[in-house]
DNA sequence: CATGAATGAGAGTTCATTCAT
DNA sequence: GATGAATGAACTCTCATTCAT
């Protein structure tokens, strides 16, 4: 029944070289991947490969793409199926970190596929990027409408500590070492979320507050003064 | 008179072909660079990089590992000219944020070093990231003992933060524009570093505990004004 | 009804393909043309033709072959309807400058099928050739036995000075400039059959010789007008 | 001695490669040339062709080029030594035949040339072919000086005889068989020469030399009137 | 009969590395 | 020590030809 069409058959091969190439790149990174690894992995020859990509910067473009596509659909739909500001941001940590962990390299590539492919760039990044992004930023919004988040926010200060830090966590994690499955990614994510939340929650406003500038300026001027010295 | 030893011109020479390979490999990545471009860039024939470096891959870690110390120096001497937690974190974090634009290429470098040089991997990144990372550390703990951040903070947590929430605010940046003299580095850094004081920083149990702090601190500039008198 | 029975339809095709085979194989040359494109051409997919044609190479013989067939065709066609050895010769410079202008690559494919048809070589290219250049061979031979060329005339000579002069002329146009348009075709087939026709009329031994040719030519002439009259 | 200084190895090296690429563009043509059977048959590695030459189109260009330079040389230094126009003609006649049956494969790729590297076209070609059809147009130019040869004299439709009654019959030859060595060049070359002589040398202005004219206007009306009868 | 997806041999080209000078 | 010419393995991409549908 199914896959026996020949428009089923051709999709279903399309999707093996896909999923090969994004494997090898994975493995390999760009330059280190060769065709003939990917068609030899996908279980189709060299010339096959041509007949469904343009050459291996479409193939680069292809395989990241779907990856954002799939990354993005993770996120939304994890987030649709949870209440509560603090619990869908930790969701989306740990699905990050996974994702992370679990496809490095393919998250590198993307930076390659700006340099690599002109026409490329700020567009192909941006679209794909955008949307992913949109999910945190909604997760984000909503908790500012809850009262739950300090109401100004800086979302794209907010956005990079939480990726980065997930991001730089993961690299830190691989390169410790290979056996990703140790790692607790709970754990790391529930903790991250905790500090960025202490943050970026919604503060009392108290009389107090202020004082912390006050001193600061006060240690300025004292550095100033010290530095006059000497 | 300087510079007329023979080992002070093999050092001169090192050094040329290592400045060459890390402009090289900034502009066109580490598989995009040839050793004939940096030959000729270093004002060297091929060969003679040979007589320095065993290999291509010898080269990509005396680049990142001479990239790494310049990093860490510029770090560790900042901070000590300062005072202040706070000011000092501000100050890492525009270091960084600098160093991130403007020599991006490097940094992802050091991600293919571990799957290119097997010997190389944990211990050459640990050796070089812990150093780095310890001028951070300093600063942070500092400001655990001085009272103004939370006493059990995750160490590994806010560093994540920091330097991740750095990295992809300075990726973000490159893929929008090539043109990094219009990126305001100052107040990304001083927001970022805002943000985070405000999830680390030691929270008041109670009504009181607050002012002591201020007042302690406010005493510690008192003695720094008193000592500049005499 | 014309072209219904399946033997037409079987012709039709066939002679898309070869008419599509020559427009490619003038555009880009042999090595130039791709299968693919050819049967884009003749809306016909790839494997259809070579259910009509062994391979690239037979294709190429079959393009030759119809070329050499209309090209014979149309000359011995011109010729049966002029009257006059010099305005036939005329005509077939003209008729064979303007076919060099327009397939000039068709006629050095027919080199290539030497070099790339063992089989080929001498055979096929004799058999076109030959009758090819039968026509003119004709009219020459005309022209000597009604006494206005020299009846010991190299015919080989001729020949090769004729159609020689006449591929070199449209060879150097062709590198000139692509505008074919442009080129004067009855001026330079007029003047290179003046030039050859003076060195090949028969050339007068004595004073008399020379008017008894007019004479007998007048005379000639005045038949026809008396037998156009009755 | 000779071929000692690092220079010299080059200058005989790159000649090797060209002399190779010579030899193997006439047997095979362009595109059935490969890089590495050019290499195998001068004694290097494939790698070493492109420290030569770019790529194989300018290595082409370098074999038309060199080719051309040793004809013209050939052909220059050959009338040089001979006195009288016919005497030279005949040289030329020869020379130009006996290069065209040796290298015939060249003199197309010439034609290639133009098409296949863009910024050559006519620029290259020109530059070559007039410089050896100069030498040429000198022997005919100083015949008419000289009074031997018609003194309004197209010199383009002379040369289009000369060289184009030359390659033709090459050509012929050619393709008849593959066994240059049974022609006689010497018997072709006078001949030709001969015709060509008769049709280009003075003639005494006669009074009947318009007779042909009038007669050719005669069938033409004749012609004409037949038509209109049917 | 017709299709066009699949093949895989083979091409041009690059470049890290070596080694005679 | 320094050079840079030479190497040749390896890569990407093309395309004539086949064959299951």
């Amino acid at each position: 029944m199914s896959g026996s069409t020949r428009r089923e058959r051709v999709e279903r091969r399309e999707e093996a070289i896909v999923q090969a190439a994004h494997a090898v790149f994975s493995e390999l990174g760009f330059d280190g991947a060769t065709i003939a690894g990917i068609a030899s992995r996908a279980g189709v020859a060299e010339g096959t490969i041509y007949l469904y990509f343009k050459n291996k910067n479409a193939l680069l473009e292809a395989v990241v793409g779907r990856f954002y596509r799939q990354l993005t659909d993770g996120a939304a739909s994890g987030v649709e199926s949870l209440r509560g500001t603090r619990r869908q941001l930790e969701f989306l940590a740990r699905h990050h970190l996974v994702n992370c962990l679990a496809h490095w390299r393919i998250l590198e590539l993307m930076m390659l596929l700006y340099g690599r492919v002109p026409e490329y760039g700020q567009d192909g990044y941006y679209r794909f990027n955008k949307t992913y992004v949109a999910v945190f930023d909604g997760v984000v919004r909503a908790g500012i409408d809850r009262g739950e988040l300090e109401p100004d926010l800086s979302l794209a200060i907010v956005r990079d500590l939480f990726y980065g830090g997930l991001e730089y966590s993961a690299r830190t994690q691989l390169l410790r070492g290979p056996d990703i499955d140790g790692i607790d990614v709970d754990a790391i994510a529930r903790r991250l979320v905790d500090m960025l939340w202490a943050g970026a929650q919604r503060r009392p406003v108290a009389a107090g507050d202020d004082d912390s500038t006050v001193v600061d300026r006060l240690e300025a001027v004292a550095d100033r003064l010290e530095r006059l010295k000497t």
